[in-house]
DNA sequence: TTTATTGATTGCAATATTACGATTAATAAA
DNA sequence: TTTATTAATCGTAATATTGCAATCAATAAA
């Protein structure tokens, strides 16, 4: 139906899943590396960057704001992005600990 | 348009936006955590441990497949699925990369 | 005040995803 | 051969996502 039975699932489960769905669209990647790469905060500048209309990068940065990973401060008519170190690095200890399980003692098929 | 415009983007960013989506869903979270856990193959028994219907299941193992993080042999009627530990470690050193960036020097907003 | 400029929001069209009942294909057991 | 058993596939309904034109709100500049 389109709609994710996420009650049957783990608080982790969930949680790893919805941060690798907001990680799971290229424009989002994009925006990150982005952000990461770019010493000083980008702002409108991902529209240029990034070949995508301005609503659609909008968009994609609601995404990514909601689930707390960058931040935007105002700064007169424009806004400034930028990586929410603390919670950048929650979301990574979550991934890792999923990405990291032990695969050594698989050994089979 | 509910499409997702990959030919702007670069192969790296079209990847990791490829593996971070499959693992986007707790289902497919929750078989790959099973399949790790188990020290045997599983085969239909993850239809009964996840409370979906065996072919939403199929479906999710499909994709899993799909991208080469697990694969599956038959075994009479019934199909064992691992985790394919070649491509499981090339995901995760994708993975590892992009979210690996140096914070340290991100100091705004 | 009037006129940019910037970015969020709204509304919509196109496509994708999730879930499952029904069916099918393939092998195993009787 | 007939009858389970297992899992893939098909078809479909419901919902979500992506993308953008148009518009709106807020501040800056003239």
């Amino acid at each position: 139906m389109g709609i994710t039975k996420t009650e049957i699932f783990s608080d982790e489960q969930n949680k790893i899943a919805l941060f690798a769905k907001v990680l799971g669209h290229p424009a989002r990647v994009a925006i990150l590396q982005r952000l990461f790469a770019i010493d000083a905060c980008v702002c409108g500048d991902l529209v240029n960057e990034i070949g995508l209309a301005q609503p659609t990068i909008s968009q994609h940065l609601k995404e990514l704001k909601n689930l707390g990973l960058i931040q935007g401060t105002i700064e007169g008519t424009s806004v400034c992005y930028c990586i929410h170190k603390e919670n950048w690095i929650k979301m990574k200890s979550i991934m890792l600990d999923f990405l990291n399980q032990d695969i050594s003692k698989q050994d089979c098929c």
